[in-house]
DNA sequence: AATTAAACCCCCCCTTTGGGGGGTAAGTAC
DNA sequence: GTACTTACCCCCCAAAGGGGGGGTTTAATT
């Protein structure tokens, strides 16, 4: 028998998901946590064969999160539970450790496989997420991560200048990056630039 | 006993909201739904009391879809269910018609006294949402539909120029709007308020 | 009926920033 | 060895944005 444990904030959902565990022979959930604070008390003590994990938590953000328990628990085999059907947000969370990945309007099915699959030490991509993740890299962005926090500043509405100045660069390697960034997204200018970003949740 | 139908494209909780509802004794879910086009076609036939509705579907947006079962089925109590925490989203979903609204971290609790509340014909917005709407209104952004098309533009990132040529007014008009979005948003610049823009669902 | 508020529209001047186009070169990962 | 990341530099001009100044229409409140 599978051990599992939740992490949602959701309690509807997770009602649901206990209900859909427990009744399908292959697991047992054995904790239930709505927020991160919660579950690090807990997850010593539960010490699941899998977790399901949110990722739009409302104190930590599951990606980080899901760091921080393989870091702590190496064998917890860490399933991504979420709306969120983002390239860069699936592709941190496999970086950072996790089995299996979920988005939360998948088929009660897919879920059971998922955690059987991740339990049996394999990964596991729900359908659409699947196909996301096979798709054309043109569309699947991946920045570098001095990429990353130049759109976080520039987003921020620094200047080239100011940004400069914050991380000890030239302003002209700022522009530089800004230019590249531009070719990269394929943004036409700053306001596209940022839209992308923030939609693609790329920062 | 009232009657409740429910659309919303996650699967899980859809399960769970209705066994929370028929096990209350205060309603009975008569029809469920995972997208706006499967909605329609029953809706006219179930003629529930109370529609519980996400507004993330997969197909439209619930917010054009409030405005249209209200137009079509002006006596169904629309609730709004979702992951939404966003003053525009609020606010648009009430404005088309919304009778309550309910983040879906809420407990189950105020599910059924929302669904209680709306089948009376009161109006009823979960804790969270209640606080939300009661904030000192500088930090709850409204924008004029003229005002929000201008940022839809903007945040396509078309210059003062292409946008007064394509709404067909001067260049300089454009620059008043683009002055007046970043006063009233308090943004340093078209990247911030590009950000804000879509952060807070404005457009 | 008069006032107010808000949305809506237009024009000037001026400075800073963004963005297009070229480059070069070190370090490191595969 | 070659591809990627990080880092840096030049010129040029269109666009953004800060500061003024006008004005109309429409709806609500008094």
């Amino acid at each position: 028998m599978i051990s599992v444990a939740i992490i949602d904030d959701h309690k509807i959902l997770t009602e649901g998901l206990v209900n859909l565990i427990d009744e399908s022979g292959i697991a047992t959930v054995i904790g239930v946590a709505h927020s991160a604070t919660d579950c690090r008390l807990s997850l010593g003590f539960w010490k699941p064969d899998v977790l399901l994990l949110d990722v739009g938590l409302p104190d930590v953000s599951g990606v980080d999160f899901c760091k921080e328990v393989k870091a702590q628990f190496p064998k917890i085999n860490v399933l991504a539970l979420t709306t969120h059907n983002e390239y860069a947000i699936v592709r941190q969370m496999l970086d950072n450790g996790a089995s299996g990945y979920l988005v939360k309007n998948a088929m009660a099915d897919e879920v059971l496989a998922g955690i059987e699959a991740v339990a049996a030490g394999r990964t596991f991509l729900c359908h659409e997420i699947d196909l996301l993740m096979k798709r054309p890299s043109s569309k699947n962005i991946w920045l570098s991560p001095r990429e990353r926090e130049l759109l976080r500043l520039i987003s921020e509405g620094l200047t080239n200048g100011e940004i400069a100045e914050q991380i000890f660069l030239s302003p002209e390697t700022i522009k530089g990056y800004r230019k590249n960034l531009l070719l990269k997204l394929g943004a036409k200018n700053t306001a596209v630039l940022v839209k992308m970003a923030v939609e693609q949740k790329l920062i």
